[in-house]
DNA sequence: ATGCCTTGTCGCACAAGA
């Protein structure tokens, strides 16, 4: 089973794009962040001409996340718990059934958290504890747990072009990283930096300032595979061709295939 | 130091992104 997740700036603005991805990617399933979109206004036919369930969590002119599936959804997720007041649309679970038993998968759009020392950082390590509660409660039921998305954290300094260019950022900062290998030491693994030990893998490139052409860019963009997922990693890329398209998101997709 | 681009919005610029 090929997963595969990216931030798409924008369903409306990505419509065309996004189907030609699919077309020439074809994964089994596609997590989808930042549609931008109210459920309602998604543009769902097009992509079921392809073969895809869909399902999408949206909010208006920001944030929304959508799953896309080849292989149906038994059961779909919407938010992440742990705060009722929280209305921003970024987080969606799915069941999807595979050749070899049930599979989880989360689309995730984490706060971004700039600047820092405003409510907005604040907000966003609230919200990675809340992930963290949330993916603690899923792993004891020892079943296979894609958690799939933008997570906005630079995990290492092997993860960015220029590092010392992010120190102030929030994507950057000792908490986040901390949150973020948290995650990890809960058991999951990182399915791209294992296969990819190497320097220059990024999944991001800012549209300002020549970033692209510099390739001055940043991976912010993970699949962290739960031990029983990871057990059945077989493959994993980035398709960093796309940032290269015509009207190309600044995020690139990100994906593995599972033997499931 | 700031903007650099891009998207969406009841627009005639602005917020938000990273």
């Amino acid at each position: 089973m090929k997963i595969a997740t990216w931030n798409i700036n924008g369903v409306k603005a990505r419509l065309d794009t996004a189907l030609t991805w699919l077309q020439s990617a074809k994964p089994d399933v596609v997590c989808f962040q930042e549609i931008k979109s109210v459920d309602a206004n998604f543009p769902k036919e097009p992509f079921e001409e392809l073969g895809y369930t869909v399902a999408t969590h949206g909010q208006k002119s920001f944030n929304g996340v959508a799953i896309l599936s080849r292989r149906g959804i038994d059961d779909l997720r919407p938010r992440l718990p742990g705060d009722n007041d929280d209305e921003q649309a970024r987080y969606l679970e799915a069941d999807i059934a595979g050749d070899d038993g049930i599979i989880t998968v989360a689309s995730i759009y984490l706060p971004n958290g700039n600047p820092i020392g405003t409510e907005k950082f604040s907000y966003k390590l609230a919200w990675m504890q809340r992930l963290e509660t949330r993916v603690r409660e899923r792993l004891s039921l020892e079943m296979p747990l894609v958690l799939a998305g933008d997570y906005n954290v630079i995990p290492e300094p092997l993860d960015a072009k220029t590092p010392k260019a992010w120190v102030e950022d929030a994507l950057y900062q000792p908490e986040s990283r901390s949150a973020f290998r948290a995650l990890s030491a809960l058991g999951f693994t990182d399915a791209v930096r294992t296969c990819y030990p190497n320097d220059g893998v990024y999944t991001f490139w800012d549209y300002q300032a020549g970033a692209w052409n510099k390739n001055n860019g940043i991976r912010i963009d993970h699949m962290m595979l739960s031990p029983q997922a990871a057990d059945r990693l077989t493959a994993s890329g980035i398709d960093r061709e796309t940032r290269g398209w015509e009207k190309p998101s600044d995020h690139v997709p990100v994906w593995i295939e599972l033997s499931i």
